[in-house]
DNA sequence: AAGTCGTGGAC
DNA sequence: TGTCCAAGACT
């Protein structure tokens, strides 16, 4: 929208740059002494293990991904070995992590860093963003994390970070939107390697403090100057944001047909993914969106199995 | 641009 | 128990 950029913004109460930069100090100083020590913060995980477990994380929690990433790296220790397998063992090593898709693009991400980027993992954003899987966050957060760049990192846990402690707000808005990103950008120190540090810290708040139910104001390093807390803490107005009831969806349709094909070692009859669900109807329609995912591989005599 | 896409833990 | 939530991307 042409001239939103300079329109201001009466609802909110965003810090102006002096405040800003006194958020940098302490937040930083907090996390030197609270950062959780996970692998993919670790030097030798280099940047494909930071791309692998920023897949990974994509709406799935620190814990559940733990014992997946470790698999995969030991056994895909760089792009090119994931390259050279076939996507199937990608979903298949996925195991119960979620939206499998991410496996799919995983492997085609490395797919292309085989072949444009000769197998190293690109520092350039707009590299990262090319590729399939990572959008805006994940390329901002795989050059921040891995190579140390200046880049606004926008995560869940950023945003409700910022809308209490900058805006004032209990929850950040259900998309992404202009102010946000200016805002971020407002927020990130001028020094590379401090903006770096910045962003890995802002987001470990949100993951550990400054959470979405129960906060721990008590813990927070900014507390004495959140928007939101300094206001009361007033409750988020409007209708819940979320409605995603899973019983009986096709979500969860498909997600039983691609169990079975996971646990098979090779193609599995139509009757065997016809156990999983009784109402044909859906049943197929889940199986044909797999299909057309490249989730599962159709082949003759009603035989399914993970793609080669 | 609102819907779709898994899974499981916490309260 | 049902609801909410978890380092989003894609169409």
């Amino acid at each position: 929208m042409p001239g939103s950029e300079v329109m201001t913004d009466t609802t909110t109460t965003d810090l102006v740059p002096a405040d800003a930069a006194s958020l940098h100090g302490p937040v930083i100083a907090w996390f030197d002494q609270h950062a959780r020590d996970l692998p993919w913060r670790r030097p030798e995980a280099g940047a494909w293990g930071v791309m692998v477990s920023e897949f990974m994380l994509q709406q799935t929690p620190v814990n559940r991904v733990l014992p997946v990433y470790e698999q995969w790296l030991a056994r895909w220790p760089r792009p090119a070995d994931l390259a050279a397998e076939a996507p199937g063992e990608a979903v298949r090593a996925w195991g119960r992590l979620g939206y499998p898709r991410r496996a799919l693009r995983l492997h085609g991400a490395a797919q292309a860093i085989t072949e444009r980027h000769g197998g190293d993992v690109p520092s350039d954003h707009a590299q990262l963003l090319a590729l399939p899987g990572i959008g805006e966050y994940t390329a901002a957060a795989v050059a921040s994390f891995a190579y140390g760049q200046r880049h606004a990192v926008l995560d869940t846990n950023v945003r409700r970070v910022f809308a209490r402690a900058a805006t004032g707000i209990q929850y950040p808005p259900t998309a992404t939107t202009a102010a946000e990103r200016k805002l971020a950008r407002a927020l990130l120190p001028d020094d590379e390697s401090t903006a770096s540090r910045w962003a890995a810290a802002s987001m470990e708040l949100g993951a550990l403090v400054c959470t979405a139910r129960s906060e721990e104001c008590g813990r927070c390093p900014i507390a004495d100057r959140c928007a939101w807390r300094l206001a009361g803490k007033p409750a988020h107005e409007g209708p819940a944001r979320r409605g995603q009831t899973y019983a009986g969806t096709d979500r969860q349709v498909r997600g039983k047909l691609l169990a079975v094909l996971r646990e098979a070692r090779g193609p599995v009859p139509q009757q065997s993914l016809d156990a999983v669900w009784h109402e044909p109807v859906q049943r197929a329609r889940a199986l044909d969106g797999l299909v057309a995912d490249g989730l599962v591989e159709p082949l003759a005599d009603g035989l399914y199995r993970l793609p080669a």
